[in-house]
DNA sequence: CGCTGCGTTGAGCTTCTTCAACGATCGTGG
DNA sequence: CCACGATCGTTGAAGAAGCTCAACGCAGCG
């Protein structure tokens, strides 16, 4: 069963035994999304949570004359949605395929006994959600603490990061998806980029970045310097 | 012993026999700390996690150049600080007292051993855990998708829900602390209660706050009307 | 009585958003 | 194969929101 080999993949499956792992892919549905398609909206009952298989997934807030915050973006591995499972009933935020998408859904009934004669998975669980507190509170250091530029900057370092610390690298989302990310809008963010790039920090051209003064970005990131 | 009727009040013990909560007793220490006074600071090794007793602890971050954001204010029965105890081992932020604060501590060690063999405490955890996220994800939601009168406005109207829905009542922090954890500084919060009261939605009054117009308030909150 | 911390007010400025227009790219249908 | 529209990204000009800096009032407390 090829449901089994993708679990065995995922991190909040670590150490569960071939047995346990069975009986999670038992209460499993395999699921589909195309790019752009909703997963769920702000307020739907939450009736279970999902782990990214392929292509990724935005969670994201709306205000009411329709600015986007997106809070998170979820690739292959990585759970989602899991707030409802332990606490209220309902999605707080609006999911959508940023590609096209597996997800393997568990409903909330199910997961629930599973993990609680299950300490491995209890702790695992744990784990995820502590991350995500984290991550959280980074972004909200973002946005609170931080202007564009520096927010720019960390999430190129971020990106580097990611591909080996390499200086050249491209950029995962769109543009547009990237502002929302970091709390601005696209008109913003272009003219940051320019003046990054005029600084001679980065060179930008379409999604490819190349990063040529790493110590300068750092220091944006950090909120050191003016500008 | 009294530290067991604490405990037994605290929802995080909910549902555990009197036995079990002898277990967690038994991993306690009992801490004091004087308005103020620092709890643990941002990277600090993260050696376990507290329980608010009495008073109240700012959890927050400071930015290079001085500004603070508060991520959230405990106040008792909360557990706080429990991300290093399941992810990492630093604590992701700063904490403090604002009050005369007593406070349990539980030591990382101790506490996850008890939880992984007792699955109604892990639940109980979860879902606290989750609980957080979502008030992570509304923190998020206010800093970047409404201006700060609609922040404000949404902090009264949650302030009044606290205390019963009732129109009249008194800030429980002060306004300086207000300013930072609504992401701004004094100067604006000052502007903005001016302004509310001028357009009479609220009256305000040292610490004292009276609201005039909930309707109107609640449109600013939802971020409809301009200013 | 004066000090200190908190809150308020004013003036000027920075950052970011809004609105509008335009260019480039890409996929589709003619 | 080209033309078209749609989406995305960029740029400019103007305006709004919030921040900085500075001064001052006020209360509590040593």
């Amino acid at each position: 069963m090829d449901i089994r080999k993708h679990l065995s993949r995922v991190d909040l499956f670590n150490g569960l035994s071939l047995q346990q792992l069975a009986e999670v892919a038992r209460i499993v549905s395999d699921k589909k999304y195309k790019k752009g398609e909703p997963v769920f909206a702000d307020g739907d009952d939450g009736i279970g949570f999902y782990i990214v298989i392929s292509g990724r997934v935005k969670v994201y807030k709306v205000s009411p004359d329709g600015k986007e915050q997106i809070m998170h973006i979820f690739g292959p591995g990585q759970p989602f949605a899991e707030v409802p499972v332990f606490e209220g009933s309902r999605y707080p935020a609006n999911a959508e395929a940023l590609d096209h998408c597996r997800l393997f859904f568990f409903p909330k009934k199910d997961f629930v006994k599973l993990i609680h004669d299950n300490p491995s998975l209890a702790m695992n669980m744990l784990a995820s959600l502590s991350q995500r507190l984290k991550q959280f509170s980074s972004l909200v250091e973002s946005l609170s603490l931080k202007e564009v530029p520096g927010r720019l900057a960390s999430y190129l370092l971020y990106l580097s990061d990611k591909n080996g610390s390499i200086d050249t690298f491209e950029l995962d989302i769109a543009k547009s998806q990237l502002a929302s990310l970091l709390g601005t809008i696209p008109e913003t963010l272009s003219r940051i980029f320019t003046k990054l790039a005029h600084k001679e920090l980065i060179r930008i051209q379409g999604p490819k970045v190349v990063i040529l003064d790493r110590t300068g970005l750092e220091d944006l990131a950090e909120g050191e310097s003016k500008l």
